[in-house]
DNA sequence: TCTATATGAGTTATATATAAACCAAAGGTG
DNA sequence: CACCTTTGGTTTATATATAACTCATATAGA
């Protein structure tokens, strides 16, 4: 009934869902295609597809990226065929990394 | 009890979603943050960042862009500061597209 | 080595996203 | 112009993600 607190998003986040949202739409208007038929392929309901292009943050990433994917917009600047080495990369560099991080004493760190 | 039917994604998809959440995990660990504050300063749970940086596909995409926002970890190849103008030239070329697609005949299309 | 903490994983209750149906309005097509 | 389709906006029932706890293990630091 009544909504206790919730959840905030940054302006930057926000646009950048919004962004690919639009992204998104002009792909798929591009391409001629319905909305139906998008949702369709990429298996979700036409009302969700709806919220994916307005730019929802409540969405499923996976489903928003799915669209993405079959409509070809690229997400990061990573082709498709360099993510998964990117992601190799990603985790050799991981294992150079402490596997927990540990702070020592409690500095008043960069609360605004 | 029985799980009816799962949605699906296609391994470009999970590839990306598992990129974004390893290079959270390492900006994370770069700044020497535990996966509690950064929960903290996101406002979500710790479990749920252990779900962004392990790739789960059903995770809020705002709650994700958040977490990569605070990091620092960009989005797409987008700047920060010309997010904002990027959005509008998308817009812009929205107004260029029909409102509406309309199929004119039921060509099979490319199903597989 | 020893200790305190961060992490990973599991469970449960609750909030809410999703799918499906519907309707109204706008838009393109003949 | 008139028809038909797409789209945007609802609503409702259901599925499930989320938060909050718990516990066990690994690990950083002394």
């Amino acid at each position: 009934m009544s909504k206790v607190s919730a959840r905030t998003y940054s302006r930057y986040s926000l646009e950048a869902i919004s962004l690919l949202g639009s992204l998104i739409r002009v792909a798929r208007k591009e391409r001629k295609m319905t909305a139906q038929e998008l949702a369709d392929r990429a298996g979700i309901s036409r009302g969700l597809l709806q919220r994916i292009e307005k730019g929802d943050p409540k969405c499923e990433i996976g489903a928003t990226f799915e669209v993405a994917t079959i409509l070809g917009v690229k997400l990061f600047d990573a082709e498709a065929t360099t993510l998964t080495k990117h992601i190799r990369q990603t985790e050799d560099k991981l294992v150079l990394l402490p596997k927990a991080v540990r702070k020592k004493v409690k500095v008043a760190d960069d609360d605004f």
